[in-house]
DNA sequence: CACCGTTGCTTGTAGATACAATCTTTCGAG
DNA sequence: CTCGAAAGATTGTATCTACAAGCAACGGTG
């Protein structure tokens, strides 16, 4: 008989969030790593990338696709928008503060896809393609989650 | 025929790391709200735990088994110290800084448990068990990943 | 039109993360 | 034994993350 597994060994081995965010800090380091030269980093990316496609974006729309804190987003948006990347563009409501990609912006997505590609392929072999297809279900699930 | 995607595209439709970080921030935030009423983080609790496997333990190992940069840990470390959940046992060498569990820290794993099961419960229904099977053998093969 | 709740976003504060640089201790070469 | 490189960890700086609180603008109700 196994003997009873004590509270902490059941989380070690089994912990969901653990595994995930272990498996988040190596990722983004492959991709920090690969696009460092261009001083761009994955997080700021992947909100350039949902603007472009966009066109117009506003931090709500943002904020819910990739599921980020809108105090989060603000901070984010901030520092792309000192860096040239993102400007703001009027809006017709006074609260809303909507913007889209500049040409440098633009630019840049085209300059690092030799180097995102590679970060991809590093983390296409670290996790195989069936984990893969499985991520990208429970991202587009996780993106209609609510908490309460 | 599908016109040409654009780099936007590309990246915005199939980017590894932009899924799994979204991922991960909603997974953290799950079990960060179900053990909130503990002042614990998930990202403390998995030290925690893994320390209580370790019996004492250095920064580098769980460092290395966490996939977690030291420079990170040392300040981790310095935070759950305070609160007294762990505390630092002498070591033969004065460059080391070996640690373990305190008894409080094992009574919190124990009074956190149930709220960390329901956590656990919630993330499974959102992963799916397919995803979380593959999640571990990522995880195992990230743990022996190094860069360069 | 005056009030008041809601909407959209920002600020205050705190913890998590990593790179670069630093510091002390240890160990090996000579 | 001395010196210099390596090991183990911390500190400086910057970004990412989220909760709580706040602020200004909108919109409906009377």
């Amino acid at each position: 008989m196994d003997p009873p597994a004590t509270s902490i060994d059941t989380i070690a081995k089994t912990c969901i969030a653990g595994r995930l965010r272990l498996l988040n800090r190596v990722v983004t380091n492959i991709y920090d790593d690969a696009l460092r030269p261009f001083g761009l980093k994955i997080s700021q990316g992947n909100i350039l990338v949902l603007t472009g496609k966009l066109g117009v974006a506003s931090p709500a729309q943002v904020g819910h696709y990739l599921q980020l804190d809108l105090s989060t987003l603000s901070r984010n948006l901030e520092l792309i928008r000192k860096k040239g990347w993102l400007e703001e563009v009027p809006g017709d409501d006074a609260r809303s503060h909507p913007f889209r990609l500049t040409a440098e912006g633009k630019r840049l997505i085209e300059r690092v896809m030799p180097a995102w590609e590679k970060a991809q392929a590093q983390a296409r072999d670290l996790l195989g393609d069936a984990f893969l297809s499985l991520l990208n279900q429970a991202a587009q699930k996780a993106r209609d989650f609510h908490r309460d």
